[in-house]
DNA sequence: TATGAATGAGCGTTCATTCAT
DNA sequence: GATGAATGAACGCTCATTCAT
């Protein structure tokens, strides 16, 4: 697994670093939801969190790095809600739960979630591949999880299907952040309820051999 | 419906008008796929459509404007492409040929698909307003498609789950785009297919009344 | 030799470089002998150049830029003057010439030529290297000059010597320049003449063997 | 004469400031030789100094402050080592053991020797009046021994050839410290034997009166 | 109609200096 | 006395836009 970037910071004092760099995110989340990454101004990102523009390049070094730091402490959130859930041992009802619990998170997120997904593309090369390795490894929890269930006997689905539906209940996910406008006639129990329904009834049938199988 | 925002020109030759803003359009999509909207100048733009910089302001007045020309003229393909189809009468075949068109037609012009909403967020109000009626004109033939096959009995689904559904299958169109390099096993025909299969899977339980009703 | 380096200008018209590159030098000399390259913003470059700050990146990428070329013209104006001269075979004569030349070229150029080697040291690695060639160049001169009357017996110098005469005069050249506020007390062609007293006495003695020869 | 600058300091102890500003100058000196004042920075001097950036602002007031000091101990240990030649009464012999004292000396202290030449333009005006003081006062030494000679009939001189010569020394100083790549075959003692020579010869003649004397 | 030189507001970033601890 | 986090003026440079030719 890619390793976490290092940003570095003429400030040696880690908690005031950590501290810091928190108001940094907050201010930068809002802004960049606001007008996106590139209209938004360093000194903006610097007013909004608190501090002039000084100060804030004491703990960064580019302005990119503040969108990485924005990308990488939501992968920590979304790791560290996920690693509560006990995800060991895959079944329908731990598929369920987990699905449940992403989708909350992306909800309570919602911010966040888009900025990353919408701005990460502005990110140096290094530090999108990590990003998109983050991304990969959530996609690959819930194929994970479909294969232990298919594997248990719970769902029909062909290993292709599988990865297929992983993509969809991630792309769902990203949905429920971006089109919120097209679906505030939902609340996200609604959502959620309605995603594992239609998750479970697609793999209700036999599994399908491509090509008229 | 929104009208179609007209462009401002300084020639006054219509003919021209379409023919240098072709060359715009083509140009700036390879752009803007490859280094997105702030990165590239207007400089580039001119120097890829084949003519000065002077003389791409003769024909738009702003940047934003070859932005929103590019993201009008994948509406225009769209609609001459989707006009083809008879769709006067929704049934079952007609959703699944329309799925079908949907996507094919996305798979043909990924790169202008992936352009449009990567960067449309940088369109001003206005533009940006279109553009998303746009879209909505899309999800609503989806949603009208279903709801006509719900009503000769063809599907069963009650009026939220065809809405939701209805976003999951223009979601899924823009997967196909953004996705690609996670989908790299499928093919077109494969990916069509089994969407196909979900939805009508998904489709085939009893109306949900939400939350247990 | 070192190649002459392109400096990189955006605008196509040669001799509108030509001339504005022009414009650009007459005003950088100025403000760099006044305080120096690091004191001097391209701000004030434009504005003593005439023209914006926009203008100025037109013609150059850098600010270094701006320096290449001052020291770049000064050369081709030493060149100029001193090919005027018939230098092909060194005589005695031909020598006296050439530092006469030489004195009276820096003493014309003056502010250029401080600023040329007060300065030339903040020029990047490679534009550096051509300048001192360039200088390398003058110093060879008169290496040659002097070689040439010593093989035909004009003058008594081993070859040492001259090559520490040809730095000399070359470096006495610099002194000009330099301390001129020390030398006020001379004009140009009192120090032409007692310099060039002072090679020929200076060369009056026999050869020298280093180290009690 | 001009008084030394006194450099204002928060500290009270009067040898805690020596011992510091001497950390100072050491820094200093490696990083302007490097690279220049103007490219290095204060928090680059005080960690080459061996503390924190507010230290070193307890012994200085401004960046020039270092440079200032640096110029200065240059000129300290100039004087040191010339005093104790014995120059009260001079002659020729007196003018000879000054010059390879001289040129010994800036043989020892290349490194200073150039970045006080290099950079003193940047001290403020008063500093840069003393520190030109220091050097005239240098020039003014080489003049009175050169005038006692000529006094004595040892050597045959006209004030105005006298006052040129003086110069001649010390610039010639100046080029073994800033030429020493160009004069890279020679050994000090084969340029002090050299430039000796120079001199004598050229005082050899008759003297002078300019113009076809 | 087409050109491209000119413009200057505004950007990301640096760094000398201060001052609370 | 020593520290280093905070500050913000000022820098080099870019680029959307204009307009004379």
């Amino acid at each position: 697994m890619n390793k976490k970037r290092e940003i570095q910071s003429s400030v040696k004092d880690e908690s005031l670093i950590e501290k810091r760099r928190a108001q940094m995110i907050r201010g930068a989340v809002t802004l960049f939801k606001e007008k996106g990454f590139h209209r938004t101004t360093t000194r903006e990102i610097a007013k909004a969190s608190g501090f002039s523009i000084g100060t804030l390049y004491e703990y960064i070094r580019t302005k990119e790095d503040v969108l990485y730091l924005v990308c990488d402490s939501i992968y920590d959130e979304v790791h560290a809600r996920l690693d509560a859930l006990d995800v060991d041992t895959g079944s329908l009802d731990v598929l369920i739960t987990a699905i449940e619990h992403y989708y909350s998170l992306i909800d309570d997120m919602q911010d966040e979630y888009v900025v990353m997904y919408q701005e990460s593309k502005s990110l140096p090369k290094d530090a999108l591949r990590y990003v998109l390795d983050k991304e990969m490894e959530m996609v690959s929890l819930f194929e994970r999880l479909l294969t232990e269930c298919a594997d248990s006997g719970e769902i029909a689905m062909a290993p292709k299907e599988i990865k297929l539906a992983a993509n969809h209940l991630f792309v769902q996910g990203q949905m429920w952040a971006f089109r919120r406008w097209a679906l505030r006639d939902y609340t996200i129990q609604e959502f959620i309820e309605l995603q594992t329904k239609f998750l479970l009834q697609g793999m209700a049938g036999e599994k399908t051999t491509l090509r008229g199988g």
